[in-house]
DNA sequence: CCATGTTTTGTTACACGTAACATTATCATA
DNA sequence: TATGATAATGTTACGTGTAACAAAACATGG
């Protein structure tokens, strides 16, 4: 019967145990299951929880069992709509599993990345999903030394640290401009914002299929993150480095949307004078008029899966697949 | 010199220790501030932390002096743009403060609100962000017993918990409603969904701005989430119910542009035939053809505002406005 | 070279929940 | 009633970083 608690931190087990003058082993037992415990003592410790306001404490389990039942979760940015759905498919697996997610982002930066890990790792994560396919020697050697499970999502090409989910961007692209290219359309230029890894082998493949169609690739590039105003920006851009521009591709569907909508407003008919597509398919782009173009990929099946074979290994599983390459989607839409 | 590390574990201080041939505390010390360590030793230490690949452990800290650095934030959805810039506003602030975000969401469920409050209480969190205004006892009584200070978002109305920071959704509606009539619509109709208190609050701006006109208010309810397709039956069901509507205001901008591309496939012509209105104020209402006429409110801002009356808070200073009550912004746009 | 003060390092105890082991209470049966 | 088995509860120790106190090492001046 150690000292009550007479600061008024919050209760701890050996509160509730005082009130009901037990051990906090048995309030304890009756947390975990209540049949270990005596009938009349479940009431009485019942209520005693509820009337103390009890909320228990993870701290001690971390300390002890290194097990924090929370799950860290590095994404490069947290406002962008691809991230948003992944973060929808990885909780939709792990809340219900019991399992708390702790979200992190980086803002595309090398180093925000590395402190973003080595946070996360303070707090005991028991396991981690991260995005973008390169990282830092240090940032490979926290998470070796941490002897968890990691999951790296959307890119399927790079080697993974342990395990991949993702699509091949660059066969993704390569496939949109060669469905332009058959499409009829010759003069296409290819909108990139916000230079990450995924946006590099969007363009790689991009630039495959136009110069394995005999085209010239036009890449305009910008390293800020990417908007509909951008979008209506690299348009003008575009018409003036190439005036007889018939086609656009944009690296995400912000940008097309936003480059369509300059077209509308500059009388440039979409697609009779230019074709768009976008990359992802958002909401948005399957119901605005015109419909747009896009690569559908599977955002939220992707953290799904994620969060499942995490699952799986903090169950001791090994990996079963390296990497898990998930199929994209061409959808012409009515914008090419 | 206790037992060095044989299992492979993520190294602790005593490993640290150990390899430099100090104890535990020396390095702890060099930590947190390195001069207090003699030269010699610093550079041993900082050497031996390296190679081992040190990762602090905050679990101790929660243990002891219930200090996680770490905020929790509730929001309904993860998913709906408006709590994603809130995010961003919030992680503004937190994060260069050394503070890491605890998200978690209830998608509008108060037993999940409840549960996830006793999850991230169970963190140790230092401060809480949520929203809504309306919280049950046992809500209540969690919070009033874990002691730390809260911030209530979204919503500036009703008696805060300690302190709330939101706009007036009530005053926003009537606004915009008003505004409506002035241009001539007579025959409003609502678009809500997902009715939760800010939105019963909007309904009844709106409801008190058409019967203080004299006009007979019309509102379409849903609990579903709101989407681009939902705005799109919606505009369906307002036609049948009420043919000769000529105004639409939407309780957030992804119904208002359902609705408005509904319109444009069906040849109906905004804002000649009917005139749309969202709420909030998203990029794409400022970027699309025609502009969207929108309720502006400051997401991102809220965010930090409540991020900073946070940290002020957590510095020992008092709640010193109990609610801030933050200006919205009519936008005409094209669309009404 | 001692006395005193200062700098540097070490020791001990603590936060809280639970595994593992130990003890006591309860019950059925011979 | 005694015995053994089972159920119910108690005791101890642990994990990790740091505050608080203690000790040792070093420096300075007389």
């Amino acid at each position: 019967m150690k000292s009550s608690n007479t600061k008024n931190k919050r209760p701890t087990l050996q509160d509730v145990a005082d009130l009901v003058g037990v051990t906090k082993m048995t309030v304890s037992r009756f947390l975990r299951n209540p049949d270990q415990v005596s009938v009349p003592l479940q009431t009485k410790i019942a209520d005693a929880l509820e009337n103390l306001g009890y909320i228990p404490n993870r701290a001690p389990d971390i300390l002890s069992k290194s097990k924090s039942h929370a799950i860290g979760v590095l994404l490069p940015s947290l406002t962008n709509q691809v991230f948003a759905e992944v973060i929808r498919g990885i909780e939709s697996i792990l809340e219900p599993a019991g399992y708390q997610t702790m979200l992190a982002h980086y803002g595309y930066s090398k180093e925000a990345e590395e402190s973003r890990i080595a946070t996360l790792l303070s707090y005991g994560v028991d396991g981690l999903i991260i995005s973008e396919s390169y990282h830092t020697e240090r940032v490979r050697k926290m998470l070796s030394v941490a002897g968890i499970p990691v999951i790296e999502i959307m890119d399927s090409v790079s080697p993974p640290i342990e395990q991949a989910i993702g699509i091949d961007n660059q066969a993704a692209a390569y496939a949109m401009t060669e469905f332009m290219i058959q499409r009829g359309r010759q003069k296409i230029v290819y909108f990139a914002a916000r230079m990450d890894q995924r946006t590099l082998f969007k363009i790689k493949g991009y630039e495959s299929a136009m110069l394995d169609n005999g085209l010239t690739p036009l890449c305009l590039k910008t390293n800020s993150a990417s908007s509909f105003t951008l979008g209506a920006k690299f348009l003008k851009d575009a018409l003036q480095q190439q005036p007889d521009t018939d086609g656009i591709f944009c690296t995400n569907d912000d940008l097309a949307i936003g480059a369509l909508y300059a077209c509308q407003k500059a009388g440039i008919k979409v697609p009779q004078d230019i074709g768009i597509a976008g990359f992802h398919g958002h909401d948005i782009s399957r119901a605005m008029v015109p419909l747009l173009a896009t690569v559908v990929t599977p955002r939220e099946e992707m953290g799904r899966l994620a969060a499942e074979h995490l699952l799986s290994r903090l169950q001791g599983n090994p990996v079963s697949q390296r990497v898990i390459n998930l199929p994209f989607q061409l959808e012409a839409g009515e914008s090419i």
